[in-house]
DNA sequence: ACCAACTGAGTGTATATGCACATATTGCGA
DNA sequence: TCGCAATATGTGCATATACACTCAGTTGGT
């Protein structure tokens, strides 16, 4: 009588299996990015502010499904490094837009190797992930 | 010019990917347990140890996925509320097996119906689960 | 028996995550 | 204009994550 719900719990919990997943392969990319001095989860910030400029806070949160407080403790490491500035909105004293500097910038193309060799390597990992990539959209 | 780099890393990244869905269903179970006080990380902790008893830590951490010292601090709330106890190994006093109480047990039950409906939620907002989770396996 | 290599666990530090709560500002209706 | 709801951000706290390092105990070779 050992264990049937806990037995259930692991071959139905999709949060557990995700969980799962992403600390296998984090672990894998903040390898593959130590010698950059990046973590996958700064360099994917970077990338999003890479990909739009001028962002808010809640903006950039929204587009990588974080919670907002926890963007803007993240930010803290990357400002301190001067690749992410916050500058105030003229229109609106409340706001703030996040901008990458050119160091920024450099640091991210810098890494970018190292990111495609992680990328490479999970590929061949996880032969399934053109199926999952778009399955998983749907959380956007 | 902007963003070729940054829309690459968007589209590609599978650590940018299953983080990004880690984070937003994780924050979804919580909600669903928040009356239970267990974490969806608690819970599926109390979940593996329901599934296998007398687990070391090293073990447990591998079947988790996880690094052994994360594993061991997350305990430490479980072990605070006498859901789950370490003990020691008669045969090695290095080591020490970790069991859930039936104080934790009754919590992972008390909790189940809660996990229910997340799942039940999860699993229409992601229909593209089934070819999900068995394609996330290749990582255990 | 001894020592070296190995193994299992714990600690220091840094980052990551999010809820509850607080603060500041904006915009709008009475 | 006054006041209040809505908006944008920041802070306190607790948990989550993992690398580098440390320590204690075990094991195998001599």
């Amino acid at each position: 009588m050992a264990g049937r719900l806990g037995e259930e719990i692991r071959t139905q919990c999709m949060a557990q299996a995700l969980r799962r997943a992403a600390r296998v392969v984090s672990r894998d990319y903040d390898a593959a990015l130590s010698e950059s001095g990046l973590t996958i989860g700064q360099f994917s910030t970077l990338a999003a502010l890479d990909r739009e400029q001028a962002l808010r806070l809640g903006q950039l949160a929204d587009g990588l499904g974080m919670d907002r407080t926890t963007l803007n403790r993240n930010l803290e490491p990357l400002a301190k490094k001067g690749f992410v500035k916050s500058l105030p909105v003229p229109d609106d004293a409340r706001a703030r837009t996040l901008t990458l500097t050119e160091k920024g910038r450099a640091a991210l193309a810098e890494a970018a190797p190292a990111w495609r060799k992680a990328q490479a390597r999970l590929a061949k990992k996880i032969p399934g992930w053109p199926l999952i990539g778009p399955a998983l959209d749907v959380l956007r």
